[in-house]
DNA sequence: GCCAACGTTGGC
DNA sequence: GCCAACGTTGGC
């Protein structure tokens, strides 16, 4: 939210499910495999350590209150660090909660003229209780969750700086099916695999390409 | 503004 | 524990 010091995200839904910690790991197959994506298929969850957040960078209200948080916002706040509050979603919470102190991620924006990645943030604190959940007047609240025993978490992001050049969506999406079709880095990218994420992780490989787009010409 | 995809809820 | 109804996400 614009007028607080902090940030303010996507994903609604309040699930039931009282805080499992990881409601991924003990679920069913389907949420643990979907947590795997990466490293081998072993029973612990892999380590990821590059993400992809989304927010939404253009006005929109919900219970009269404004969503919008672009990556313009985030970069305007003391010390350039917000909260990424909001996140009602189990899988990306837990992905919130497996964020490293220092890690990166890529400030995506949704819902928007055009969605796409449009800059660099850092993991500055990691998982923590989201206050908003028992914040009666706050969009994201969530009757549910008890203080004693809180559901959501968040974390912190700093912002880095912003990409070289906007890469859209339509652009990542071409390479998506390119890698798809012939192999490559973005075949098995979460923000096509898994659309409705907010939170998502990226392997090495995943960032690394996208980053390396930077400097290419607009497919 | 539409609506497909998909996560959540709740009856049974 | 299944699954239909419902609500949300987010591209277009």
């Amino acid at each position: 939210m614009p007028p607080k010091t902090r940030a303010s995200k996507r994903t609604a839904n309040t699930g039931k499910d009282d805080d499992d910690g990881e409601a991924v790991g003990g679920k069913k197959k389907t949420a643990a495999s979907v947590e795997s994506g990466k490293t081998k298929e072993s029973s612990e969850s892999p380590q990821y350590c590059r993400w992809l957040m989304k927010s939404e960078p253009e006005s929109r209200c919900e219970n009269g209150i404004d969503l919008k948080f672009g990556i313009e916002d985030l970069k305007a706040l003391p010390d350039q660090t917000g909260c990424w509050d909001g996140v009602r979603n189990y899988q990306a919470r837990n992905f919130m909660r497996q964020m490293k102190d220092g890690q990166l991620a890529f400030f995506y924006h949704s819902n928007c003229k055009e969605p796409g990645i449009a800059g660099i943030m850092k993991i500055v604190k990691e998982a923590y209780v989201d206050h908003t959940q028992f914040d009666k007047k706050d969009v994201h609240f969530d009757a549910n969750s008890k203080p004693d025993n809180p559901k959501w978490s968040m974390v912190d992001v700093q912002y880095q700086r912003m990409i070289k050049r906007y890469l859209p969506l339509s652009e990542l999406k071409k390479y998506h099916l390119q890698h798809r079709a012939k192999g490559g880095p973005l075949k098995d990218m979460a923000l096509f695999t898994r659309a409705r994420l907010s939170v998502q992780p990226l392997n090495t490989e995943e960032f690394e390409f996208i980053l390396s787009l930077e400097d290419e010409e607009p497919l």
